[in-house]
DNA sequence: TATGAATGAGGGTTCATTCAT
DNA sequence: TATGAATGAACCCTCATTCAT
């Protein structure tokens, strides 16, 4: 409904830019990428590509805000609605590892690794959507915990022991390496799951 | 006397100098950090700081084989006697959440973010030892795992899940924040062993 | 019609740059002058000025290849058809003369002085320049010999005492000097080919 | 008689380091080489160099000064006492490719190839030793052609196309080439002073 | 939309030189 | 004599950004 044609045009034309920049800095780091290997990467010349983007800190932002949107819809908002805490939580666990294994979304290793990089505002808008996944987890640690389908744990630490472990995958998983992505998974939730459910007592 | 005190002096001197563009670069990460900013933070000026380094890059690589020396120090070789490799692997949690928390050696920390910012040779080195870890780590659970000390599970993944869980923790851990070192350690131990753990069976 | 004067635009601009930083170059020496001198003659910054170099030292090496296309157009190409040996030697002596002496082209006097700046592959393509010239004059010397217009002589050191003769001239000549370009030319061609000698008459 | 001892040992020591710069600066460029170059090359640390000059370009000077010396002594008294003047430069050619071709005193290319670094007052004196050169090359040049030794020539461009044939060489000439020293002499001589040109017999 | 040209600021690095020791 | 440390100035070059076209 934005009045034109051309804004459909132009949303997709955006997406396309949004991701090929993401690949050059998820590749080099942002600070290793300059506003010319993006436009190069992107087909464009420098001033072409400030047609796009409001500045090369704008731009990371929105390359963020953008993997946070894939994540949520690829993984929050998978298995917020699954009523049993536990396979939540483990459901959670799936969906996020294949996002880092499958390596589509550039978008979301730059989140990762940039955690300090933007300033201001700019970081504080994706501090905050970042915090929601934290609380997401913590809540439903606590949540299986009041169920009793998990052992007592610290719901913080458990939250952080979860992400550190699936998010850490980014930094030495190879698609053609010794592991597969099908392997990672059932043996992360093996371990992490494993110590954490109640025994069935006799 | 004068030429002794300067000899110390030059090796004090040196690793001042170290520890400080480590400050530096920890907080504004390598590529934010220019020459001039480590020059300022160790009284110098650019030019001074050239007589103690060889380049920038050659800088990070000697903070980083200083990190790894501080981490072999104060992890690696404090347990690598240990006898039982669960005991072992437990006690090594523990060290290295401890050189994280404490935030002494921000050349860990760097080590740590700056994975990919090395090349070459300069890389080549680097990783070659933090390998060494891993390789401690998975040798030490497959050795766990024949000792029937912990349930089967594939040694390399549970290396990293065990690396992704302590080291993940510089991303989010402050010193004044709401869980405390010492719970920190007893719980991740809590959670990463207590699946792992055979299950006394009656 | 604005685009084509563009091009057109583009080409002299690049041209008169590249002339500009020759003039500088040829008063200051290549090492003596910097990047900040040459865009200032040029009326650029020193970022403006490397919108249309790749680098100071590939600036060099266009420059030198500017100068040898005006060496070739003006001297080698005007005699190289020339049927009599003695005739062509002659013509190409004074050809290079002048060319010296007028002083237009500051780009063949860097050929002359830099001899030995450029490194690697672009020394490499500049010397074979040269050696054409070179193996022209011998070839020159020798054909003459054959057709016994020249006295036997050893046809390399010939073509070298000619081209030291005549492009040595660049250290000394000044055109308000008390040598006439004309006599110049008249006396060298003189002293070379008729030899210093009086003649034993019979 | 210069008081001490140590006058002898720094005269010596002085001249060393004169010809190690020496040796340096022509093969990088006065410019291109910097004083920590020419200390290594001594041996010596560059504030030790410092003991030794007054400045990178007062060294310049020395070791110009020093290459006038040696040429004055190889060259100018050799044969400045010779009566008749086409034998005395004759003879003088010859020590003067003797002396460039030895490459012994590198000081000597120098002062050719730098003929335009020296700024001011050390520029001048320079010149002024140069053109005593020059000057006796005119002279015995006119002088031979009052005694018609040789055919009325221009002596001012005699002297500089005897110069060029001669000096040229530096730019050109090794000595494990295919012409040899002695044959340059030879040749260089025969063509200079005999001319190419065939005479025509009667 | 797109671009070539331009720029001020700053990047890492080297320089000739000085000075306390 | 000799040196390690230090420096201000300058080096070449790249940066993110702007603007007329």
């Amino acid at each position: 409904m934005p009045s034109e044609h051309k804004a459909d045009n132009g949303g997709i034309r955006r997406k396309k830019i949004l991701e090929t920049a993401a690949k050059v800095i998820c590749e080099k780091g942002y600070e290793g990428t300059s506003i010319h290997d993006i436009a190069e990467a992107a087909g464009l010349t420098k001033a072409g590509l400030y047609h796009h983007i409001r500045s090369k800190e704008h731009l990371l932002l929105e390359i963020m805000n953008y993997g946070m949107d894939v994540f949520e819809e690829q993984v929050l908002n998978q298995v917020v609605a699954i009523a049993d805490p536990l396979e939540r939580l483990k459901c959670c666990m799936e969906k996020n590892i294949l996002l880092v294994t499958h390596g589509w979304s550039k978008e979301v290793i730059i989140i990762l690794h940039e955690h300090a990089t933007l300033h201001g505002q700019a970081r504080t808008q994706i501090n905050a959507r970042k915090k929601r996944y934290v609380r997401f987890l913590e809540t439903s640690f606590a949540e299986a915990i009041r169920a009793q389908r998990i052992r007592p744990v610290h719901p913080k630490v458990a939250a952080f022991a979860f992400l550190g472990m699936v998010l850490w995958i980014y930094k030495w998983f190879r698609p053609d390496g010794q592991v597969s992505e099908g392997e990672l998974v059932k043996e992360m939730e093996n371990i992490f799951f494993g110590g954490l459910e109640r025994r069935k007592q006799r």
